[in-house]
DNA sequence: CGAAAATTTGACATGACTCAACTGGAGTGG
DNA sequence: CCACTCCAGTTGAGTCATGTCAAATTTTCG
């Protein structure tokens, strides 16, 4: 049940055997039923979530009671509140399975420990978040420079099996329109 | 000129006067002017760079041929195109001095072998993505739930000073409107 | 099969944009 | 140190992309 991580873990930095037997007692495995929820707003944020099998997303709620999505997670992803995980504050975030879900988990605790263990997985998360950072800035431009329409082609061409796998109000909320709207442009009648 | 990004590394890991000799070699120093450009569209981005004094900003050029900012980065935060860093890749943003700036940049390349030569570096860079990732997870939420009028005054409360020192054009398209609708808010005539 | 949830549709409303003209201040060169 | 230029900011009118609301339809799932 770990070894999809550690697989993922093994394509940035190599572990041998005795590495593995450091890590596993820090992990801990869970399966999610469709929309439960693994963080809650006004929780406090002590976790990292690594989906193994399955589909996550990340969500708001707004004044006005509305959902709002401001990321997904799929296979070989991490997720959190990162700030809250870095604090160890309360979180405005809530995270949901949006199908049945295996995830890894690790405490922020039992993180620094194990990263004082292995110190090599430090630049596992470095690498991580590198590449995480890096879309969250390529995203922000998309947001900024495309119209809602393209912003829905683009991600449509993008990934084109997800646009499948996810309720499309979601989709919207994360490409930052109205259902609605999503589903004017889906017709052709815009 | 190094100390303060050494001081900044201090505040994460412990260096030790060895560390540092190691270090020193790698990093380049750089004074620019108003308006200079560190990295420009087209370019290969194979640096990350490190504000000791002044201000940066990061900007894209959007179809009309404006530009559209999408980062600010200040006294002790790196920035550059992690995505475009990570890839050696071309970048579509540009990274330009607001005020006269100095800076310390470090090379894709000799960023890897420095991280294999003091790996407790790696620490300090998971850290800090790790928090500016998190912060772009709060700019997300941020723009998604307020309006245009309100993400100006949170963004004015936030960062009060910082509004003084950057034109208001720059801060209306990092908040993702025109700057005539800016001047309206500050006009109070919406 | 039936209830609840998601999507579609249309009418109408509006927040924010565009464009163009005007004002003011900062920087530059003579 | 003045005069000129030019860029940033302001203002107003008109427009448009996208939102809201509510009803109708379709899909999902217990």
């Amino acid at each position: 049940m770990y070894t999809p991580l550690l697989h993922h873990i093994k394509k940035f930095i190599q572990l041998d055997a005795d590495d593995i037997q450091q890590i596993i007692p820090y992990l801990e495995y869970n399966k999610l039923k469709k929309k439960e929820l693994l963080l809650q707003q006004g929780e406090l944020c002590n976790k990292q979530y690594f989906i193994v099998k399955g589909c996550c997303r990340m969500y708001i709620n707004n004044e006005k009671g509305q959902e709002q999505t401001t990321q997904f997670a799929i296979e070989n992803w991490w997720i959190t509140d990162y700030l809250g995980f870095h604090n160890h504050s309360t979180t405005d975030f809530n995270i949901q399975a949006i199908e049945e879900t295996e995830i890894v988990s690790i405490d922020s605790s039992a993180f620094e420990e194990l990263l004082a263990k292995v110190p090599k997985l430090e630049r596992y998360f470095r690498l991580i978040l590198q590449k995480a950072f890096g879309a969250s800035q390529f995203r922000i431009k998309f947001l900024f420079t495309l119209s809602a329409e393209e912003r829905y082609h683009h991600f449509n061409n993008l990934f084109p099996d997800f646009v499948q796998r996810v309720p499309q109000y979601m989709i919207a909320s994360y490409l930052d329109f109205s259902p609605e709207f999503l589903s004017k442009i889906r017709a052709g009648k815009l």
